[in-house]
DNA sequence: ACATCGGTTTGATATATGTCAAAATCCATG
DNA sequence: CATGGATTTTGACATATATCAAACCGATGT
């Protein structure tokens, strides 16, 4: 007999360990939320610069981020370095290893984070009797791949100013969705890693964040950003065409 | 109590549909194995240029291609396009879907194709019971993820030559790991295709083979490729380096 | 307060790749 | 087998971004 508990419960259980991505709003037994909870118990901290995992390691856990932030990234061998992603509050990251059994890139804490880890064979198991659980697991599996197309539309086929105007729209997005200013924000990465994950130096992105500032679209001084012109920000990407 | 079955038996169910991506050399029941095979007898023909989905289409299925080929594109507002990848025998598609419930990208036909539907929802009941099916599930999109992985190191970090040379080496491992020769191959995709997929204009891609022409590493005449070099090939990813 | 060190900005110049255009080739169709 | 449209190749030139270098800035520690 299942007694289920109320949404509202299981919010709090999820902002125990800040699970916005694994916690759906469906109904679990109690005896299921315990199972879920299980999972998630064990809070791990890093420092700026730590390995979350590197490429190689062994598949051990998904990894919630319970505050902080992250960057993954692809090494090739001869070192050049490829950012795929940052990662804030609430994102699951680890995904690639489920492939081979073995992480096939790096994550690195950009500031002092916290970690909820979930074991993997235990997710497993867990999301055969929970469906909804399962369902949601597929979700983040695949809006993994949806974001990877949005990268790829943009390193392929974007200039400059359009990368990075779509890089401050979607980190907008984020804190926004996160209860946060749209507006105004610290910029956790280096210039360097921005180009990186843009596919551009970082000299050509400083002098981006020049032009949008003397465009009187944002207002940027070091790392933290003031989003002046939402709307011209937007029409930045799209405006200059390269039909490839 | 569960009648196993052989690994050959196995392989014969899957040669069927050649479900080369979703079949496990596991230990299934034969009421398993029959299961399992609901799923995919239904075969479907598809043209040059016909549209296996869209984007915004409904999540209905998974895709196997059982033959020929496809691509996937994402399409921006202002009709910028940009190819996501290319798919053949063997290879899963449309996990895309899975994320919203509807298709971030078109699939187009490259030549006349033949798919397996994989109905998404009897994946994800049967995936509950089996969990060789589960894991096998979860490793093709991780696998998905890994590739853009590698795309975006493409498309952010490497040269024209080297992204075309990391291209004639994947297609060559692809084809000799369905047993076709990895030397000999005929392209199936437009030199804009390619472009769209590399970042790069057809020009760039037509003077790049050329160039690999001239150099001794392939021969290339419209599209049937004959890689002269392999080793050579390989040496051009990462000699040209771009430190970003 | 000062020195140091990484990170950032800005400038001058170089280069890879895009753009435009024309010729050559391929392929489908009658 | 011939024709025509699409695709591919090649050339000349343009341009976005990389490269190299110097100055600047802000945090950190002495």
């Amino acid at each position: 007999m299942q007694q289920t508990v109320t949404l509202s419960q299981l919010k709090i259980a999820c902002s125990n360990c800040n699970l916005r991505e694994l916690c759906l709003p469906v109904d679990l037994s109690a005896s299921e939320m315990q199972q879920l909870e299980i999972l998630s118990h064990a809070k791990h901290a890093y420092a700026r610069g730590d390995y979350l995992y590197r490429s190689g390691d062994k598949l051990q856990s998904l990894y919630a981020i319970h505050s902080g932030s992250f960057k993954t990234q692809v090494l090739h061998q001869d070192g050049r370095e490829q950012v795929t992603g940052f990662q804030m509050v609430g994102e699951i990251i680890g995904l690639d290893a489920i492939s081979t059994g073995h992480h096939s890139c790096d994550a690195v804490a950009l500031e002092s984070s916290e970690i909820c880890k979930l074991p993997f064979s235990k997710l497993e198991t867990l999301s055969r009797e929970l469906p909804s659980l399962q369902r949601h697991l597929h979700k983040i599996m695949s809006s993994e791949i949806v974001r990877s197309q949005g990268i790829m539309l943009l390193l392929g086929s974007m200039r400059a100013e359009e990368r990075l105007a779509a890089f401050l729209l979607n980190l907008s997005q984020r804190f926004a969705a996160r209860g946060y200013s749209p507006t105004r924000f610290q910029l956790r990465m280096s210039r360097q890693e921005i180009g990186s994950y843009l596919g551009l130096k970082l000299e050509t992105v400083s002098r981006a964040f020049s032009h949008f500032q003397a465009g009187g679209l944002i207002n940027i001084k070091a790392r933290s950003v003031e989003i002046l012109d939402l709307e011209r920000l937007n029409a930045t990407i799209s405006q200059q065409r390269r039909n490839l």
